[in-house]
DNA sequence: ACCCTAACTACCGATGCGTAAAGTAGCCCG
DNA sequence: CGGGCTACTTTACGCATCGGTAGTTAGGGT
Protein backbone atom coordinates (compact mmCIF):
# COMPACT_ATOMS: atom_id res chain seq x y z
CA UNK A 1 0.00 0.00 0.00
CA UNK A 2 3.49 2.23 -0.61
CA UNK A 3 2.18 3.18 -3.96
CA UNK A 4 0.65 6.11 -3.30
CA UNK A 5 -0.11 6.95 -7.23
CA UNK A 6 0.03 10.78 -6.87
CA UNK A 7 -3.05 10.77 -10.03
CA UNK A 8 -2.09 9.87 -13.35
CA UNK A 9 -3.95 11.64 -15.90
CA UNK A 10 -4.52 9.10 -19.05
CA UNK A 11 -6.90 8.66 -22.36
CA UNK A 12 -10.49 7.77 -21.78
CA UNK A 13 -10.09 4.80 -24.05
CA UNK A 14 -7.04 3.26 -21.27
CA UNK A 15 -8.91 4.41 -18.21
CA UNK A 16 -12.26 2.63 -19.49
CA UNK A 17 -10.01 -0.34 -20.39
CA UNK A 18 -8.88 -0.44 -16.55
CA UNK A 19 -12.01 0.12 -15.33
CA UNK A 20 -14.02 -2.42 -17.21
CA UNK A 21 -10.84 -5.11 -16.32
CA UNK A 22 -11.38 -4.29 -12.63
CA UNK A 23 -14.83 -4.88 -12.96
CA UNK A 24 -14.59 -8.03 -13.89
CA UNK A 25 -12.50 -9.06 -11.36
CA UNK A 26 -14.68 -7.67 -8.71
CA UNK A 27 -18.15 -9.02 -10.44
CA UNK A 28 -16.45 -12.28 -10.42
CA UNK A 29 -15.37 -12.78 -7.07
CA UNK A 30 -18.19 -11.06 -5.18
CA UNK A 31 -21.32 -10.79 -7.60
CA UNK A 32 -23.26 -8.34 -8.92
CA UNK A 33 -24.87 -7.23 -5.45
CA UNK A 34 -21.84 -7.98 -3.46
CA UNK A 35 -19.24 -6.03 -4.79
CA UNK A 36 -19.70 -2.66 -4.75
CA UNK A 37 -18.72 0.62 -6.70
CA UNK A 38 -16.28 1.42 -4.85
CA UNK A 39 -14.57 -1.66 -5.01
CA UNK A 40 -13.95 -1.50 -8.13
CA UNK A 41 -12.81 1.63 -7.72
CA UNK A 42 -9.98 0.62 -5.22
CA UNK A 43 -9.21 -2.40 -7.50
CA UNK A 44 -8.71 -0.03 -10.49
CA UNK A 45 -7.09 2.52 -8.26
CA UNK A 46 -8.91 4.96 -8.91
CA UNK A 47 -12.12 7.24 -7.19
CA UNK A 48 -15.18 6.12 -7.70
CA UNK A 49 -16.56 9.30 -9.34
CA UNK A 50 -14.32 7.83 -12.19
CA UNK A 51 -15.65 4.63 -12.01
CA UNK A 52 -19.36 6.44 -12.85
CA UNK A 53 -17.25 8.30 -15.95
CA UNK A 54 -16.39 5.80 -17.71
CA UNK A 55 -18.71 2.80 -17.02
CA UNK A 56 -21.78 4.23 -16.33
CA UNK A 57 -24.51 3.31 -13.75
CA UNK A 58 -23.70 -0.02 -12.12
CA UNK A 59 -25.92 -2.03 -13.86
CA UNK A 60 -24.05 -0.23 -17.45
CA UNK A 61 -21.05 -1.44 -16.14
CA UNK A 62 -22.18 -4.70 -15.02
CA UNK A 63 -23.91 -4.92 -19.25
CA UNK A 64 -20.71 -3.94 -20.11
CA UNK A 65 -18.23 -6.69 -18.70
CA UNK A 66 -21.59 -9.11 -20.03
CA UNK A 67 -21.29 -7.92 -23.60
CA UNK A 68 -16.97 -7.60 -23.88
CA UNK A 69 -16.97 -11.34 -22.26
CA UNK A 70 -19.73 -12.88 -24.47
CA UNK A 71 -18.56 -11.53 -27.57
CA UNK A 72 -15.01 -12.67 -26.94
CA UNK A 73 -16.54 -16.35 -25.95
CA UNK A 74 -18.62 -16.71 -28.58
CA UNK A 75 -15.95 -15.38 -31.47
CA UNK A 76 -13.29 -17.49 -30.38
CA UNK A 77 -16.00 -20.72 -30.76
CA UNK A 78 -17.54 -19.45 -33.86
CA UNK A 79 -14.31 -19.36 -35.91
CA UNK A 80 -12.71 -22.00 -34.36
CA UNK A 81 -15.43 -24.16 -35.80
CA UNK A 82 -14.24 -23.76 -38.84
CA UNK A 83 -16.21 -24.00 -42.12
CA UNK A 84 -19.28 -25.96 -42.47
CA UNK A 85 -17.46 -28.56 -45.01
CA UNK A 86 -15.23 -30.39 -42.49
CA UNK A 87 -15.84 -33.33 -40.36
CA UNK A 88 -18.94 -33.06 -37.91
CA UNK A 89 -16.75 -34.23 -34.94
CA UNK A 90 -13.93 -32.58 -36.14
CA UNK A 91 -15.40 -29.38 -36.03
CA UNK A 92 -16.62 -30.17 -32.64
CA UNK A 93 -13.97 -31.62 -31.15
CA UNK A 94 -12.27 -27.89 -32.58
CA UNK A 95 -15.52 -25.48 -30.96
CA UNK A 96 -15.25 -27.44 -27.65
CA UNK A 97 -11.15 -26.71 -27.55
CA UNK A 98 -11.96 -23.15 -27.85
CA UNK A 99 -14.45 -23.22 -25.36
CA UNK A 100 -12.45 -24.73 -22.65
CA UNK A 101 -9.36 -23.13 -23.87
CA UNK A 102 -11.23 -19.61 -23.87
CA UNK A 103 -12.32 -20.72 -19.86
CA UNK A 104 -9.03 -21.48 -18.59
CA UNK A 105 -7.58 -18.12 -20.17
CA UNK A 106 -9.86 -16.09 -18.68
CA UNK A 107 -11.48 -17.43 -15.49
CA UNK A 108 -13.18 -14.06 -14.31
CA UNK A 109 -14.45 -13.56 -17.26
CA UNK A 110 -16.70 -17.19 -17.31
CA UNK A 111 -17.81 -16.38 -13.62
CA UNK A 112 -19.03 -12.89 -14.32
CA UNK A 113 -20.88 -14.68 -17.40
CA UNK A 114 -22.25 -17.71 -16.09
CA UNK A 115 -22.27 -17.74 -12.19
CA UNK A 116 -22.80 -14.33 -10.88
CA UNK A 117 -25.05 -13.23 -13.71
CA UNK A 118 -27.80 -15.90 -13.71
CA UNK A 119 -29.63 -14.23 -10.62
CA UNK A 120 -30.97 -10.83 -10.96
CA UNK A 121 -31.59 -8.50 -13.90
CA UNK A 122 -29.18 -10.23 -16.16
CA UNK A 123 -30.95 -13.18 -15.88
CA UNK A 124 -32.75 -12.68 -19.53
CA UNK A 125 -29.32 -11.33 -21.33
CA UNK A 126 -27.54 -14.75 -20.22
CA UNK A 127 -30.02 -16.47 -21.34
CA UNK A 128 -29.53 -14.74 -24.75
CA UNK A 129 -26.35 -15.87 -24.33
CA UNK A 130 -26.23 -19.08 -24.17
CA UNK A 131 -28.88 -19.48 -26.31
CA UNK A 132 -26.54 -18.30 -28.89
CA UNK A 133 -23.90 -21.07 -28.05
CA UNK A 134 -26.44 -23.50 -27.63
CA UNK A 135 -28.03 -22.58 -31.01
CA UNK A 136 -23.81 -23.10 -32.17
CA UNK A 137 -23.99 -26.38 -30.99
CA UNK A 138 -27.44 -27.14 -32.55
CA UNK A 139 -26.47 -26.16 -35.78
CA UNK A 140 -22.90 -28.15 -35.41
CA UNK A 141 -24.83 -31.46 -34.26
CA UNK A 142 -27.70 -31.10 -36.72
CA UNK A 143 -25.49 -30.60 -39.48
CA UNK A 144 -22.98 -32.90 -38.50
CA UNK A 145 -25.59 -35.97 -38.72
CA UNK A 146 -28.55 -34.63 -40.96
CA UNK A 147 -30.92 -34.22 -38.40
CA UNK A 148 -33.90 -31.08 -38.16
CA UNK A 149 -32.80 -28.78 -36.44
CA UNK A 150 -36.21 -28.58 -33.97
CA UNK A 151 -35.24 -32.35 -32.57
CA UNK A 152 -31.29 -31.86 -31.57
CA UNK A 153 -32.24 -28.38 -29.38
CA UNK A 154 -32.31 -30.52 -26.44
CA UNK A 155 -29.39 -32.41 -26.77
CA UNK A 156 -27.63 -29.19 -27.68
CA UNK A 157 -28.94 -28.12 -24.61
CA UNK A 158 -26.86 -31.43 -22.91
CA UNK A 159 -23.70 -31.29 -24.83
CA UNK A 160 -23.43 -27.60 -23.61
CA UNK A 161 -24.58 -28.36 -19.84
CA UNK A 162 -21.97 -30.90 -19.90
CA UNK A 163 -19.45 -28.94 -21.44
CA UNK A 164 -19.86 -26.14 -18.08
CA UNK A 165 -19.95 -29.60 -15.92
CA UNK A 166 -16.56 -30.74 -17.21
CA UNK A 167 -15.63 -26.83 -17.23
CA UNK A 168 -16.54 -26.33 -13.76
CA UNK A 169 -14.38 -29.63 -12.40
CA UNK A 170 -11.53 -28.19 -14.02
CA UNK A 171 -11.29 -25.24 -12.55
CA UNK A 172 -12.14 -26.19 -8.91
CA UNK A 173 -10.66 -29.53 -8.72
CA UNK A 174 -7.09 -29.25 -7.87
CA UNK A 175 -6.52 -32.60 -10.30
CA UNK A 176 -4.12 -31.70 -12.85
CA UNK A 177 -4.56 -33.50 -16.62
CA UNK A 178 -1.03 -34.95 -17.88
CA UNK A 179 -1.65 -33.26 -21.07
CA UNK A 180 0.66 -30.36 -22.37
CA UNK A 181 -2.79 -28.54 -23.51
CA UNK A 182 -5.52 -28.97 -20.95
CA UNK A 183 -8.12 -27.91 -23.24
CA UNK A 184 -7.14 -30.61 -25.80
CA UNK A 185 -7.60 -33.24 -22.97
CA UNK A 186 -10.88 -31.46 -21.88
CA UNK A 187 -12.02 -31.68 -25.35
CA UNK A 188 -11.00 -35.02 -26.13
CA UNK A 189 -12.35 -36.41 -22.59
CA UNK A 190 -15.93 -34.55 -23.53
CA UNK A 191 -16.23 -35.82 -27.35
CA UNK A 192 -15.30 -39.52 -25.88
CA UNK A 193 -18.46 -39.36 -23.75
CA UNK A 194 -20.78 -37.95 -25.82
CA UNK A 195 -19.64 -38.81 -29.16
CA UNK A 196 -20.57 -42.13 -29.60
CA UNK A 197 -24.50 -41.40 -28.16
CA UNK A 198 -24.85 -38.09 -30.42
CA UNK A 199 -22.98 -40.49 -33.52
CA UNK A 200 -26.14 -42.73 -32.63
CA UNK A 201 -28.69 -40.42 -32.38
CA UNK A 202 -29.44 -40.65 -36.04
CA UNK A 203 -30.87 -44.28 -35.30
CA UNK A 204 -32.67 -43.28 -32.22
CA UNK A 205 -34.59 -40.38 -33.50
CA UNK A 206 -34.34 -40.04 -37.36
CA UNK A 207 -36.97 -42.65 -38.47
CA UNK A 208 -40.08 -40.63 -36.16
CA UNK A 209 -38.80 -37.55 -37.97
CA UNK A 210 -38.92 -36.31 -41.75
CA UNK A 211 -35.20 -34.82 -42.39
CA UNK A 212 -35.80 -32.27 -44.72
CA UNK A 213 -37.84 -30.43 -42.18
CA UNK A 214 -35.51 -27.59 -41.56
CA UNK A 215 -37.21 -25.32 -39.11
CA UNK B 1 -57.76 -9.38 -1.57
CA UNK B 2 -61.15 -9.43 0.03
CA UNK B 3 -59.61 -12.71 2.19
CA UNK B 4 -58.82 -10.59 5.36
CA UNK B 5 -57.65 -13.77 7.23
CA UNK B 6 -58.31 -13.17 10.51
CA UNK B 7 -55.40 -13.79 12.71
CA UNK B 8 -54.77 -17.75 13.41
CA UNK B 9 -52.77 -18.96 16.09
CA UNK B 10 -50.90 -21.70 14.79
CA UNK B 11 -48.58 -23.96 16.54
CA UNK B 12 -44.69 -22.86 15.66
CA UNK B 13 -43.89 -26.00 13.67
CA UNK B 14 -46.62 -25.48 11.14
CA UNK B 15 -46.23 -21.49 11.12
CA UNK B 16 -42.36 -22.38 10.44
CA UNK B 17 -43.08 -24.33 7.82
CA UNK B 18 -45.04 -21.83 5.77
CA UNK B 19 -42.68 -19.47 6.48
CA UNK B 20 -40.50 -21.84 5.03
CA UNK B 21 -42.78 -22.40 1.82
CA UNK B 22 -43.06 -18.68 1.58
CA UNK B 23 -39.47 -17.97 1.87
CA UNK B 24 -38.50 -21.01 -1.13
CA UNK B 25 -41.09 -18.89 -3.27
CA UNK B 26 -39.90 -15.33 -2.93
CA UNK B 27 -36.19 -16.61 -3.31
CA UNK B 28 -36.68 -18.30 -6.35
CA UNK B 29 -38.40 -15.45 -8.01
CA UNK B 30 -36.27 -12.63 -6.62
CA UNK B 31 -32.78 -14.33 -5.68
CA UNK B 32 -31.27 -13.99 -1.79
CA UNK B 33 -30.77 -9.94 -2.54
CA UNK B 34 -33.93 -8.85 -4.42
CA UNK B 35 -36.22 -10.89 -2.04
CA UNK B 36 -36.99 -8.55 0.92
CA UNK B 37 -37.95 -9.94 4.20
CA UNK B 38 -41.55 -7.71 3.80
CA UNK B 39 -41.62 -9.58 1.16
CA UNK B 40 -41.78 -13.05 2.57
CA UNK B 41 -43.96 -11.77 5.36
CA UNK B 42 -46.51 -10.72 2.91
CA UNK B 43 -46.12 -14.13 0.73
CA UNK B 44 -46.62 -16.16 4.04
CA UNK B 45 -49.81 -13.70 5.21
CA UNK B 46 -48.39 -12.96 8.08
CA UNK B 47 -46.18 -10.14 9.79
CA UNK B 48 -42.24 -9.30 9.44
CA UNK B 49 -41.48 -9.85 13.46
CA UNK B 50 -42.44 -13.44 12.83
CA UNK B 51 -40.57 -14.41 9.70
CA UNK B 52 -38.09 -13.37 12.40
CA UNK B 53 -39.11 -15.29 14.64
CA UNK B 54 -39.28 -18.18 13.06
CA UNK B 55 -36.82 -18.07 10.86
CA UNK B 56 -33.72 -16.19 11.96
CA UNK B 57 -32.20 -13.53 10.30
CA UNK B 58 -32.33 -13.52 6.14
CA UNK B 59 -29.14 -15.52 5.60
CA UNK B 60 -30.70 -18.52 8.00
CA UNK B 61 -33.65 -18.32 6.87
CA UNK B 62 -32.31 -19.01 3.12
CA UNK B 63 -29.65 -21.69 4.27
CA UNK B 64 -32.84 -23.29 5.60
CA UNK B 65 -34.29 -22.86 2.63
CA UNK B 66 -31.75 -24.55 0.99
CA UNK B 67 -31.04 -27.17 3.12
CA UNK B 68 -34.74 -28.19 3.02
CA UNK B 69 -34.68 -28.04 -0.37
CA UNK B 70 -31.22 -30.15 -0.62
CA UNK B 71 -31.87 -32.45 1.01
CA UNK B 72 -35.27 -33.37 -0.38
CA UNK B 73 -33.23 -33.82 -3.59
CA UNK B 74 -30.79 -35.50 -2.42
CA UNK B 75 -32.79 -38.10 -0.73
CA UNK B 76 -35.08 -38.96 -3.99
CA UNK B 77 -31.87 -39.34 -5.72
CA UNK B 78 -30.86 -41.46 -3.63
CA UNK B 79 -33.60 -43.63 -2.84
CA UNK B 80 -34.22 -44.41 -6.32
CA UNK B 81 -31.10 -45.23 -7.31
CA UNK B 82 -31.79 -48.44 -5.47
CA UNK B 83 -29.43 -51.29 -4.68
CA UNK B 84 -25.23 -51.47 -6.29
CA UNK B 85 -25.99 -54.88 -7.21
CA UNK B 86 -28.56 -53.88 -10.17
CA UNK B 87 -27.57 -53.17 -13.62
CA UNK B 88 -25.70 -50.37 -13.58
CA UNK B 89 -26.87 -48.48 -17.00
CA UNK B 90 -30.54 -49.29 -15.26
CA UNK B 91 -29.36 -47.74 -11.82
CA UNK B 92 -28.07 -44.52 -13.50
CA UNK B 93 -31.69 -44.08 -15.62
CA UNK B 94 -33.26 -44.43 -12.46
CA UNK B 95 -31.51 -41.92 -10.37
CA UNK B 96 -31.83 -39.35 -13.73
CA UNK B 97 -35.67 -39.80 -13.42
CA UNK B 98 -36.16 -39.05 -10.15
CA UNK B 99 -33.50 -36.72 -10.42
CA UNK B 100 -35.94 -35.31 -13.26
CA UNK B 101 -39.01 -35.48 -10.98
CA UNK B 102 -38.02 -33.25 -8.05
CA UNK B 103 -37.34 -31.12 -10.65
CA UNK B 104 -40.32 -31.07 -12.14
CA UNK B 105 -42.82 -31.36 -9.54
CA UNK B 106 -40.34 -28.74 -6.98
CA UNK B 107 -39.45 -26.14 -9.71
CA UNK B 108 -38.88 -23.30 -7.37
CA UNK B 109 -36.72 -25.67 -4.78
CA UNK B 110 -34.48 -26.42 -7.89
CA UNK B 111 -34.49 -22.49 -9.12
CA UNK B 112 -33.67 -21.20 -5.54
CA UNK B 113 -30.88 -24.18 -5.23
CA UNK B 114 -28.85 -23.69 -8.95
CA UNK B 115 -29.43 -20.27 -9.83
CA UNK B 116 -30.06 -18.02 -6.87
CA UNK B 117 -27.37 -19.41 -4.20
CA UNK B 118 -24.48 -20.24 -6.57
CA UNK B 119 -23.81 -16.47 -6.22
CA UNK B 120 -23.13 -14.65 -2.80
CA UNK B 121 -22.72 -15.94 0.58
CA UNK B 122 -23.90 -19.31 -0.50
CA UNK B 123 -21.61 -20.28 -3.01
CA UNK B 124 -19.80 -22.77 -0.63
CA UNK B 125 -23.39 -24.63 0.22
CA UNK B 126 -24.35 -25.09 -3.23
CA UNK B 127 -20.91 -26.04 -4.36
CA UNK B 128 -21.05 -29.15 -1.51
CA UNK B 129 -24.50 -30.07 -2.40
CA UNK B 130 -23.52 -30.42 -5.72
CA UNK B 131 -20.13 -32.12 -4.68
CA UNK B 132 -22.81 -34.39 -2.81
CA UNK B 133 -24.77 -35.71 -6.42
CA UNK B 134 -21.24 -35.57 -8.19
CA UNK B 135 -20.55 -38.12 -5.78
CA UNK B 136 -23.21 -40.42 -6.13
CA UNK B 137 -22.97 -39.77 -9.91
CA UNK B 138 -19.30 -40.81 -9.67
CA UNK B 139 -19.78 -43.96 -7.51
CA UNK B 140 -22.64 -44.96 -10.06
CA UNK B 141 -20.22 -44.84 -12.73
CA UNK B 142 -17.33 -46.33 -10.85
CA UNK B 143 -18.96 -49.09 -9.91
CA UNK B 144 -20.93 -50.03 -12.68
CA UNK B 145 -17.72 -49.68 -14.65
CA UNK B 146 -15.34 -50.94 -12.69
CA UNK B 147 -13.32 -48.24 -12.75
CA UNK B 148 -10.99 -46.51 -9.79
CA UNK B 149 -13.23 -43.60 -8.58
CA UNK B 150 -10.34 -40.95 -9.04
CA UNK B 151 -10.40 -41.73 -12.71
CA UNK B 152 -14.35 -41.27 -13.25
CA UNK B 153 -14.66 -37.79 -11.15
CA UNK B 154 -14.50 -35.49 -14.24
CA UNK B 155 -16.87 -38.04 -15.89
CA UNK B 156 -19.52 -37.46 -13.46
CA UNK B 157 -19.57 -33.82 -13.42
CA UNK B 158 -19.68 -33.96 -17.19
CA UNK B 159 -22.91 -36.14 -16.12
CA UNK B 160 -24.35 -33.61 -13.92
CA UNK B 161 -23.42 -31.05 -15.69
CA UNK B 162 -25.72 -32.47 -18.71
CA UNK B 163 -28.11 -33.51 -16.46
CA UNK B 164 -28.55 -29.56 -15.44
CA UNK B 165 -28.56 -28.97 -19.29
CA UNK B 166 -31.38 -30.63 -20.28
CA UNK B 167 -33.33 -29.64 -17.31
CA UNK B 168 -32.63 -26.23 -18.13
CA UNK B 169 -34.19 -26.88 -21.48
CA UNK B 170 -37.00 -28.53 -20.14
CA UNK B 171 -37.81 -26.08 -18.04
CA UNK B 172 -37.64 -22.89 -19.68
CA UNK B 173 -38.87 -23.91 -23.19
CA UNK B 174 -42.56 -24.51 -24.38
CA UNK B 175 -42.07 -27.89 -26.16
CA UNK B 176 -43.42 -30.60 -25.43
CA UNK B 177 -42.43 -34.01 -25.19
CA UNK B 178 -44.54 -36.62 -26.27
CA UNK B 179 -44.68 -38.70 -23.44
CA UNK B 180 -46.74 -39.52 -20.55
CA UNK B 181 -43.72 -38.96 -18.06
CA UNK B 182 -41.77 -35.95 -19.00
CA UNK B 183 -39.17 -37.41 -16.51
CA UNK B 184 -39.20 -40.85 -17.94
CA UNK B 185 -38.37 -39.21 -21.27
CA UNK B 186 -35.62 -37.04 -20.13
CA UNK B 187 -34.06 -39.95 -18.56
CA UNK B 188 -34.33 -41.99 -21.84
CA UNK B 189 -32.42 -38.77 -24.10
CA UNK B 190 -29.49 -38.46 -21.49
CA UNK B 191 -28.62 -42.07 -21.53
CA UNK B 192 -29.08 -42.34 -24.85
CA UNK B 193 -26.29 -39.34 -24.90
CA UNK B 194 -23.83 -40.47 -22.48
CA UNK B 195 -24.75 -43.92 -22.62
CA UNK B 196 -22.32 -45.64 -24.97
CA UNK B 197 -19.59 -42.97 -24.54
CA UNK B 198 -19.36 -43.88 -21.05
CA UNK B 199 -19.71 -47.47 -21.32
CA UNK B 200 -17.20 -47.46 -23.60
CA UNK B 201 -14.47 -45.67 -21.14
CA UNK B 202 -13.41 -48.84 -19.86
CA UNK B 203 -11.73 -49.33 -22.86
CA UNK B 204 -10.23 -45.75 -23.04
CA UNK B 205 -8.83 -45.30 -19.40
CA UNK B 206 -8.61 -48.43 -18.19
CA UNK B 207 -5.48 -49.52 -19.59
CA UNK B 208 -3.68 -46.39 -18.03
CA UNK B 209 -4.62 -47.12 -14.72
CA UNK B 210 -4.72 -49.77 -12.09
CA UNK B 211 -8.52 -51.08 -11.56
CA UNK B 212 -7.98 -51.61 -7.90
CA UNK B 213 -6.71 -48.27 -7.11
CA UNK B 214 -9.35 -47.09 -4.78
CA UNK B 215 -9.25 -43.73 -3.04
C1' DA C 1 1.87 30.73 -17.84
C1' DC C 2 -2.71 29.21 -18.93
C1' DC C 3 -6.71 26.61 -19.06
C1' DC C 4 -9.17 22.37 -20.01
C1' DT C 5 -10.62 18.56 -17.94
C1' DA C 6 -9.33 14.26 -15.59
C1' DA C 7 -9.59 13.05 -10.99
C1' DC C 8 -10.53 13.47 -5.96
C1' DT C 9 -12.89 14.45 -1.36
C1' DA C 10 -17.00 14.76 0.80
C1' DC C 11 -21.53 14.36 0.95
C1' DC C 12 -26.81 13.07 0.24
C1' DG C 13 -30.70 10.03 -0.01
C1' DA C 14 -32.68 5.72 -0.40
C1' DT C 15 -33.16 1.13 0.74
C1' DG C 16 -33.66 -2.60 3.70
C1' DC C 17 -32.21 -5.52 7.69
C1' DG C 18 -33.22 -6.09 12.24
C1' DT C 19 -35.68 -4.87 16.65
C1' DA C 20 -38.30 -2.61 20.32
C1' DA C 21 -42.67 -1.40 22.39
C1' DA C 22 -47.41 -1.54 22.84
C1' DG C 23 -51.68 -3.26 21.78
C1' DT C 24 -55.08 -7.09 20.10
C1' DA C 25 -57.30 -11.44 19.78
C1' DG C 26 -57.27 -16.60 19.32
C1' DC C 27 -57.57 -20.72 22.10
C1' DC C 28 -57.20 -23.60 26.26
C1' DC C 29 -58.84 -24.28 30.89
C1' DG C 30 -61.62 -24.01 34.83
C1' DC D 1 -68.98 -18.93 29.75
C1' DG D 2 -65.20 -15.87 31.18
C1' DG D 3 -60.33 -15.07 32.17
C1' DG D 4 -55.74 -15.05 31.07
C1' DC D 5 -51.61 -16.84 28.59
C1' DT D 6 -49.26 -15.85 24.63
C1' DA D 7 -48.99 -15.94 19.67
C1' DC D 8 -49.48 -12.34 16.59
C1' DT D 9 -49.91 -7.54 14.69
C1' DT D 10 -48.98 -2.68 14.07
C1' DT D 11 -45.93 0.90 14.09
C1' DA D 12 -41.97 3.06 14.43
C1' DC D 13 -37.22 3.53 14.44
C1' DG D 14 -31.78 2.74 14.58
C1' DC D 15 -28.26 1.77 11.81
C1' DA D 16 -25.42 0.37 8.15
C1' DT D 17 -24.50 0.09 3.42
C1' DC D 18 -24.17 1.76 -0.96
C1' DG D 19 -25.53 4.04 -5.41
C1' DG D 20 -25.01 8.33 -7.24
C1' DT D 21 -23.55 13.46 -7.44
C1' DA D 22 -21.82 18.46 -6.37
C1' DG D 23 -18.04 21.13 -5.76
C1' DT D 24 -12.98 21.35 -5.58
C1' DT D 25 -8.04 20.30 -6.86
C1' DA D 26 -4.32 19.49 -9.80
C1' DG D 27 -1.97 17.35 -14.11
C1' DG D 28 -0.03 18.31 -18.51
C1' DG D 29 -0.42 19.69 -23.28
C1' DT D 30 0.20 24.00 -25.79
Amino acid sequence: MTSETPRRRLAPEVRRRQVLDAAVAVFSEEGFHGASMEAVAARAGVSKPLVYAHGGSKEELFAACLHREADRLLRSVQSAAGEPGDEPLVRLRRALRAFFHALTSRRDGWTVLWRQASTGPFAGEVDALRRRIVDQAADLVAGGLGLPRGAVVPYAHTLVGAAEGLAQWWLTSDDALDRTDPADALADMLVGVVGPGLAALTDTIAPSTAVSDQR
